[in-house]
DNA sequence: TCGGGGGGTGTAAGCCCTTACATTGGGTGA
DNA sequence: TCACCCAATGTAAGGGCTTACACCCCCCGA
C-alpha cells in the first residue's frame, strides 16, 4: 500500500498511526508531543525517506524572503566584495540569496527575467543586461535596484563616484608630469568603463591636453590588458601614462610595458581601479582608486528591502579614495 | 472595502469581476482569455499592485528547486570560477542557485544548517564549517555533496588532486636544485592547504630531506603572505624555495622578497596554486597548479543533483596540472 | 465521588496559486 | 429553426505544510 509519489505529511502521519498536526510538531521540535509518539513518528520519517516540502512549509509560515543579485562575471575580486556586503545585510533580514552570474551567456536576458519570478526583488549590476531588458524588469513591477548603472524608471541607482575619482586620477597623472595619457579598456562596454573614460578625458581638457587615445581591450582581465598594450607599444604609438579601467588590466599592463623594455613608473606611469587586495603587491605597487565595495553591497540590499516595502528609495553616489603607490611615479619623481 | 491584508488571486478577481482562474490566465499569458477581460485584471493587478506569490506559485507548479553552494570567502577568484562551472549546470536545470559566503562569521554554522532547510540541496566547501555541522547537515538527510574536503558518511566528495600534485610541484624545486623549501601558509585551516603541506613532506622525505619548515600566515590574502614571509626573512631562517598555499600568498611572497633585497627566482624560487588569471602576469610570472576549477563546480552540481534524485555517487578526485612559469628558477638556470 | 486542569492529539482552516474539468452562450451549417 | 461546436469563463480540487482551537482522558484535590 506504499503509495509510488513522494511522501508527505499524510503519508508519514498514517505510517505513524497518527494526524498530520502532530508530524509537523515533531518536525519543529518545539512542541510538546509524547516520547512514545516522537518515537514513532521520526521512525516513519526514516522509514519514508520524508523531507518536509520548503516551499508548502514557507508558504504556510508566510515567509522567507528571497532576493537576488545579479553580474556579469563572479570572477573578478570587485564582485566579491559587493556580494559579501549584500550577504550580511540580507542574511540578517534571514531572506535567501540568489546569485546569478550572466557571464557573457547569450540567453543572460532570458535568465535574468526568469529570475525575476522567483525572487522578491533584486540588484542588477551595470554591464550584465542590455538597458531593454532592465526596462521589462521594471515593467514587471519587480522591486529592482541598480548597480554601477544610471537609473531607469523608478529603480534607483547605487553608484561610485567614477567620474570625479577619474578626474582627480588623471590630474595626478599630470601633476607628475605626464603628458600623454591613453586609456586602456573599452569605454562602451560597461557604465562605470564609460564613466572613467569620461572623467579622463574632462581632465585632459581642463588641462588644454589633446583627447586622449584608447586602447581598447577585449576583456577585463590581466591577459586582455596585456596583449592590448603589447600590441600598441608594437605599433609604436606613443604615450607616458596608462589609465586602465581596472586592476586586473593594469597587472597586464605593467607586465607588457617590461616585457617591451620600459621601467614602469619611470618610462610609462600605469594606473587601476578597485583596489583589489594583490594590487598592492603587484610591483611596483598600483595606484589605483578604492571603491566602497562592501558598502555599495551593503546599501544596495538595505535599498532593495524598502522597495519591496514599497518605499520610494533616492539613488545613490558613493565617494571613492584615491590610492597612490608607485606606479603612476610617486615615490619615485617629485613630481606633483 | 479594500482589505488591508497583502493583495492575492482573489482581491484581484473581485476587483476585476473575474474568477480567480481567470486571472491566473492572464498571468501566465498563453491562455485565451477574451481581450476586455484582460484589459481589466491588468488595470486589477496595477490597481492593487499585486506580484503574484512565488511560493505558492512554485508549490502549485510543484516545480522550482533550489540548491545551494557554501563557501568561506568569495573574495578568493578561486571561487569565482567554480561557483560559474557550479551555476552553469544548474541553470540549465532551471533550479535556483543560493551562494552564501561564511566568510569568517562566527555563526557559519547556523547559518549553513538554516541554508539546508530552505534548499533541496547543498555543495559545502572545505573550510567553511567544522565536521561536526557537516555531520548535522548529513544527520538532517539533507541531499549533500563536500567540495575539497574529505567525504562524510554517505555524502560523496568531490576533489582536486592535491596530494600528487604537491609532490609533483616540490619535485620540480628539488629538481632545479632547490634544497631549503618552506611551506607559506596554514596547513590547518583547510584540508586543501593540509594536502598540499603533505604532499610537500613527502617529496622532501622521498629525497632524503629533512622535513620542511612551516612559516604560517594568518589568511589566504597578499598581505598575509608578505606579512609572514618579511616576518621570517627578518628572523634570519634561511631558504631558498617558497611553496606557498595559494596564488595570494604567492604575490605577497614575491614582494617581500623583492623588498628583502632578494630576487626572484635567482635568491628565492616562489611557487603558487590555483593559476588565477594574475599568476602568469607577475613579475616573474608564476610557477603554479592548475586546479580544474570549472569542472569542480559543474561537477558538484551533477553529483548532487544524483543525490536529490535519491541515487548514490562515488566520491571523485580530479587531476591538476603543473603550470611551470619562472617563478621557479624555469628559463633562468637551466637545472631539471 | 465529582469538577477542574492540563497534557497530548486531532480537526480543519488557512497560505496562494495552478489547472483539469464543467458550464455557458453565441455563432454556424443544414 | 435547431443541434452542435467552440471560445470564454467558472468551479473546485489539489499542492504540502502550519497552527488556532476543540477535544478527550487521566489525575488530583476537595
Amino acid at each position: 500500500m506504499t503509495s509510488p509519489r513522494r511522501p508527505n505529511v499524510y503519508t508519514v502521519a498514517e505510517r505513524a498511526g497518527v494526524s498530520i498536526a502532530t508530524v509537523s510538531r515533531v518536525l519543529s521540535g518545539g512542541e510538546r508531543v509524547a516520547p512514545d509518539t516522537r518515537r514513532r513518528v521520526l521512525d516513519a520519517i526514516e522509514a519514508l525517506q520524508w523531507r518536509p516540502n520548503r516551499l508548502a512549509r514557507a508558504l504556510a509560515q508566510r515567509g522567507g524572503e528571497a532576493v537576488a543579485i545579479v553580474f556579469t562575471d563572479l570572477s573578478g575580486l570587485y564582485y566579491a566584495q559587493v556580494i559579501n556586503g549584500f550577504e550580511q545585510h540580507t542574511i540578517e533580514r534571514r531572506a535567501a540569496v540568489l546569485v546569478l552570474g550572466t557571464h557573457g551567456r547569450d540567453d543572460s536576458e532570458r535568465l535574468v527575467l526568469d529570475l525575476a519570478e522567483r525572487v522578491d526583488g533584486l540588484v542588477v549590476m551595470g554591464g550584465t543586461v542590455p538597458d531593454v531588458a532592465v526596462a521589462a524588469l521594471e515593467a514587471s513591477r519587480v522591486p529592482l535596484v541598480l548597480l554601477a548603472r544610471p537609473p531607469v524608471g523608478s529603480a534607483p541607482a547605487i553608484r561610485a563616484d567614477n567620474r570625479r575619482s577619474a578626474v582627480e586620477l588623471a590630474a595626478h597623472l599630470l601633476a607628475h608630469g605626464r603628458r600623454r595619457l591613453v586609456f586602456l579598456g573599452d569605454p562602451g562596454s560597461s557604465p562605470d568603463g564609460a564613466e572613467r573614460w569620461e572623467g579622463l578625458v574632462e581632465a585632459c581638457a581642463a588641462a588644454g591636453l589633446p583627447r586622449p587615445a584608447t586602447v581598447a581591450t577585449d576583456g577585463f582581465e590581466p591577459e586582455h590588458g596585456h596583449k592590448a598594450l603589447l600590441r600598441e607599444l608594437e605599433a609604436g604609438t606613443e604615450f607616458d601614462a596608462v589609465f586602465c579601467v581596472n586592476d586586473q588590466v593594469a597587472s597586464g599592463a605593467i607586465r607588457a610595458a617590461g616585457s617591451f623594455g620600459l621601467e614602469v613608473p619611470r618610462d610609462l606611469a600605469v594606473t587601476g581601479w578597485d583596489d583589489i587586495p594583490i594590487a598592492a603587491h603587484l610591483v611596483p605597487p598600483l595606484t589605483t582608486v578604492r571603491q566602497p565595495m562592501r558598502e555599495l553591497g551593503a546599501r544596495s540590499a538595505e535599498m532593495l528591502f524598502e522597495r519591496i516595502a514599497g518605499r520610494a528609495v533616492p539613488s545613490l553616489t558613493l565617494p571613492t579614495a584615491l590610492i597612490t603607490r608607485q606606479s603612476c611615479g610617486c615615490g619615485v619623481d617629485q613630481g606633483g
